[in-house]
DNA sequence: TATTGTTATACTCTATAACTATA
DNA sequence: TATAGTTATAGAGTATAACAATA
């Protein structure tokens, strides 16, 4: 198709080639996850609450690079379809601990799942260790890195 | 800071890790190309346009995964910063080749250089080969994948 | 009839300022 | 005073529909 472009410079840079490589295996992700109706955001935080029972919004945050204000609609949806309890903190009266429901559980088991197939799939070309070693070098890529 | 979150899980996923990774290279890169004024789509648009002197819109838009009407703005901008040519197509008369001005040249040349410094710097964990390796990882992904 | 480029517009995502209640 | 959560809103980024000019 683009046959006659020569996009050779911007292969050579690492930005452009993990933003391709990023949007390619996320937008199969989010194919697959439309079967229950969650956008990457949501799944991040649904299992990071799974993980993390009695979380907080904060943490939350703070965790996942989201803005306050903004993860508020998403908790209120996630309350509205029954998927994600609000119960006081025991000691902090200003904060609320978050936890995944029953239904929100059996939900997050099934998509955690179908997660990592989606992951396997993008990355089917891939030996086993060809993906053990692209895992390591991002990790090592913005691990390394101070959040704020 | 967010030391008694668990992260385990999400850190098993190619997604999560490839999104990750790309934004904190790309934040860099914006942050490194503020000096010249230009977004990463600005940026690649500049590129592909210094390398394939003459391209037209729908080939850019092709190439980069832009939407038409999007890219008609940031052209619009180019030009009022005398970046950017617009001339007739030889053949076709619906077409404009696009190509770089003098100035054009000369911001992207050194918008590349700091480019190209801005990716080592994102990198710098990372020894030669496996820069190598992350890079050929990362094309083996996307470049498996069909365009539309 | 199909395609390039364009206009106008809508939608989503992300960011900022200001408020409340608790600490 | 500082922080957790909230509200309202603004901005950037991305997407859709419809049109004119040319093929």
């Amino acid at each position: 198709m683009n046959d006659k472009i020569d996009t050779s410079y911007l292969e050579t840079l690492l930005g452009y080639n993990a933003r391709r490589a990023s949007l390619t295996i996320i937008s199969r992700f989010i194919e697959r996850m439309t079967e229950f109706d969650l956008r990457p955001v949501d799944f991040s935080v649904l299992s990071l609450m799974g993980h993390n029972p009695g979380i907080t919004s904060r943490e939350l945050c703070n965790s996942l690079n989201i803005l306050a204000p903004n993860l508020v609609m998403f908790l209120k949806v996630f309350e509205k379809r029954g998927l994600v309890a609000r119960t006081p903190h025991p000691t902090d009266g200003r904060s609320m601990g978050l936890t995944l429901t029953k239904k929100g559980q059996k939900l997050m088991q099934k998509a955690e799942v179908a997660a990592l197939e989606s992951d396997a799939s993008a990355a089917h070309k891939l030996s086993p260790s060809e993906q053990k070693t692209l895992m390591r070098l991002l990790q090592k890529i913005y691990k390394t890195e101070t959040t704020d």
